[in-house]
DNA sequence: ACCTGAACACCGTTCAAGT
DNA sequence: ACCTGAACACCGTTCAAGT
């Protein structure tokens, strides 16, 4: 696991120089672990074994530190849905679609926080590579519907709306379950995965005759 | 814009027994003004001229306040969304359709930071009044539904979840466009508004032949 | 260049006390 | 019953200083 190499990068530790790597790392973790509230710069600092100070040399401010982590959750999210393809290779595209589709969802469920820190708001404009990292994301769920197109399934819509489309399915049923805000008389005994793959069915197949 | 009748119902001032509805108006003020960082327990008091510790008379702590200024956002969601119904009354049931989902989206934009509150982790057993008012907020939604159903319009699918789905899609491209995370060449020149109306009849028609 | 420590203005919350 | 004021532990941020 640990090569030389890795090693001696390793000895360029955070005191000479990958403290902001590290701040990030137990960011994540301690959002994770605790939630929003009890994330403060002053704890992430002191879990380093730095000063409560020393972030200031590497984010301009708390803002910026969140940004980071918020960047940090769409790699996490990009991974996730990376090994749901990985995992269907075999199936059909409508398939990928649903796994794909179950993974986005499941990301939410687990790391909530994270979600909501993801999609708060942070001007594009200010953090650049945060917004990249969103629309690498996207392109992912973009990628399966290209399956979908070349499958010659989809109908008349341009590609990207159809991506868009299953976006924001997905998000608004990972934000609403998270908030616990679907009634039991709809909810009924029905997991995630199973709305998920109603709700999107349904909109593959459409709401009116 | 903000209807206040509600809460002016009761006579008596704050220094006589209407302090927790003041203090419900004011936080409501203060995040559209300000936003959720700026919003503190000690400065709402300060605005209701009173100490910083009069809250707690009717708050068990700040998350408390949040929760009913939450609620709160949820019945100004619920006036939009009346208005909407009112103002399209000669329409077909898919036009009233596309105007409550243009006034759902256009609040989301309109109090981005009202809806982040609405939707955060508020426990449903804590604060049952909030769970409620979502709750008749999604029964607007349905009741156009039921529209669509007795026009016999609807597919094959149960009433509920047709409702669900386009909640869940109106809310995500809400939060997605609060985040700004539509990439351009996606997003194009389109309003908001324009937005709106086609993905939800893209939803309607179906993404897939 | 990178980090520390003191200081400042603010915060949520608790407690004793006042009416 | 309703509110106040002092106190506590925490917070983000700035500044001068140390290596």
């Amino acid at each position: 696991m640990l090569s030389v190499s890795t090693l001696e990068k390793d000895k360029q530790k955070y005191h000479h120089g990958d403290l902001r790597n590290t701040l990030i790392q137990i960011g994540t973790e301690m959002l994770i672990e605790s939630g929003a509230d009890e994330l403060s710069l002053r704890k992430i600092a002191q879990r380093a074994g730095v000063s409560h100070n020393a972030p200031y040399q590497h984010f301009a401010d708390k803002n910026a530190l969140l940004a980071a982590i918020a960047e940090e959750g769409f790699r996490l999210l990009g991974d996730a849905i990376d090994e749901a393809l990985q995992n269907s290779q075999t199936l059909s595209p409508h398939a990928r679609l649903l796994a794909v589709s179950r993974a986005y969802v499941a990301f939410a469920l687990q790391y909530p926080t994270h979600l909501q820190l993801m999609f708060g708001a942070f001007a594009s404009e200010t953090y650049p590579s945060l917004a990249n990292r969103s629309h690498q994301t996207l392109a992912k769920l973009m990628s399966v519907v290209a399956e979908l197109e070349q499958a010659g399934q989809l109908a008349e819509n341009p590609i990207y709306d159809v991506g868009m489309v299953v976006w924001i399915a997905l998000h608004g049923l990972s934000v609403i379950l998270n908030a616990g805000k679907i009634p039991d008389y709809i909810r009924q005994d029905r997991t995630p995965e199973i709305l998920v793959n109603q709700f999107i069915d349904m909109i593959c197949k459409g709401l009116l005759k």
